[in-house]
DNA sequence: GTCGATGCAAAGGCTTTGCACAGCC
DNA sequence: GGCTGTGCAAAGCCTTTGCATCGAC
C-alpha cells in the first residue's frame, strides 16, 4: 500500500527499495546522482555531462558512461524526468508532481529560457488523454518564442 | 510591405524571393525537400534520413548531406517547423498558423502518437509569452502518457 | 559467493564540415 | 563568370556497449 505512488514518484528512502523489487543495487554512484537532483532542486536541467561534470568536482567519483546508465535507470524509475528543450541536447530533471505542469518559454534566437506553470495547460493535457484514452503522466509546453532583445534585432 | 508575415510563415512561391534576399540560390534540391514537406501535408513530421530515403525513392536526387543543409535552411526561414518529439530523433515538417497550437499525446512505453489542437493551450502560451515581453512564435503541448494498451500491462 | 554495476576504451548513430566541382543569377 | 550550393567522404559530437574487475546483497 505504501509502494509506488500512481503518478511514479517515488521518495528518495524508497530508492533502495524500488531497486530491490527490481532486482537491481543501490550502490554510491546511483546514490550521488539522484542526491546531486536533489540538492539542485527541480527547477534545474542537467545534461549527462553536466551531471558528471558537477560530481567530479565534488570528488565523487563517476564515469560518464556510468552517468548515462543511472540517468536512464533513474528516468525509467520515474525518479528523474527526461527533458525535451528545443535546440538542446537531452536533459534531466528531478520529476515531482509539480513537474507534470511544468513549461518553458525559449528564445529560438539566443536561447533564453523561463520556465513558468498553467493550470489550463495541464487540463487541456489531461482533456486530451482523456479523449484518447490514455493515462497522463506529464504535460511539458513548449513556447517558441523571440525575447524582447532578440524581437527587436529581428525587426532591423 | 509584402515582405515577412509576422508569424515567419512564407509562401512557397515566395521561396525564390526569400532566398534572393538573403543572397541566397533556389536549387532543386531546396525545391524538392520543401515540395515533399508541402506533398505530405502539415501533419507528417520526417527525420533527415525519411526525407532523404523518400525523395531518392521518388528518383529525385539530393544527398544526405544537403537534405541536413536544406532542412536547417528552410528551418531558419520559417518555412519548416523543427519538432522535439521525446524520444526521437530531431523532425520536421511543414510551418503553419496552424501549427502555432499543435500538440502531440505521446505514449513513453510503445512511441504511439496523437495529435490534437486546443486553443486553451495557445492562449496559455500567449499569456505566458506576453507576460515575460516575448513574441510567441510557435506552442507545443508534449502530453507524456500511457497508451490505454501499454496503461493496462503497466497495472500487470 | 553470486550476480549486478562500474570503468575504461572502443564502437555506434546521427549530424556537420572540408574540398573540388557543378550550376544558379 | 562569379560565387553559392552540392556531393562525397572524413571528422565530430553524444551516447551506448563489451569486457574485465569490483562490490552490494
Amino acid at each position: 500500500m505504501v509502494n509506488t505512488p500512481p503518478t511514479g514518484l517515488a521518495q528518495p528512502s524508497s530508492l533502495r527499495t524500488t531497486l530491490n523489487d527490481r532486482g537491481q543495487r543501490l550502490t554510491p554512484q546511483r546514490q550521488r546522482v539522484l542526491d546531486l537532483f536533489e540538492r539542485i532542486g527541480e527547477g534545474s536541467h542537467l545534461s549527462a555531462e553536466e551531471v558528471h561534470l558537477r560530481l567530479v568536482r565534488s570528488q565523487e567519483r563517476v564515469s560518464l558512461a556510468t552517468v548515462y546508465r543511472t540517468l536512464r535507470l533513474l528516468s525509467s524509475m520515474g525518479l528523474l524526468q527526461e527533458l525535451e528543450l528545443p535546440e538542446g541536447g537531452r536533459r534531466f530533471e528531478l520529476a515531482g508532481d509539480a513537474h507534470r505542469d511544468h513549461h518553458h518559454l525559449l528564445c529560438v534566437r539566443c536561447g533564453r529560457t523561463e520556465e513558468f506553470e498553467s493550470g489550463s495547460v495541464l487540463a487541456a493535457g489531461e482533456a486530451a488523454a482523456g479523449a484518447f484514452g490514455f493515462r497522463l503522466l506529464e504535460c511539458v509546453l513548449n513556447v517558441r518564442a523571440l525575447c524582447p532583445n532578440c524581437a527587436a534585432e529581428e525587426q532591423g
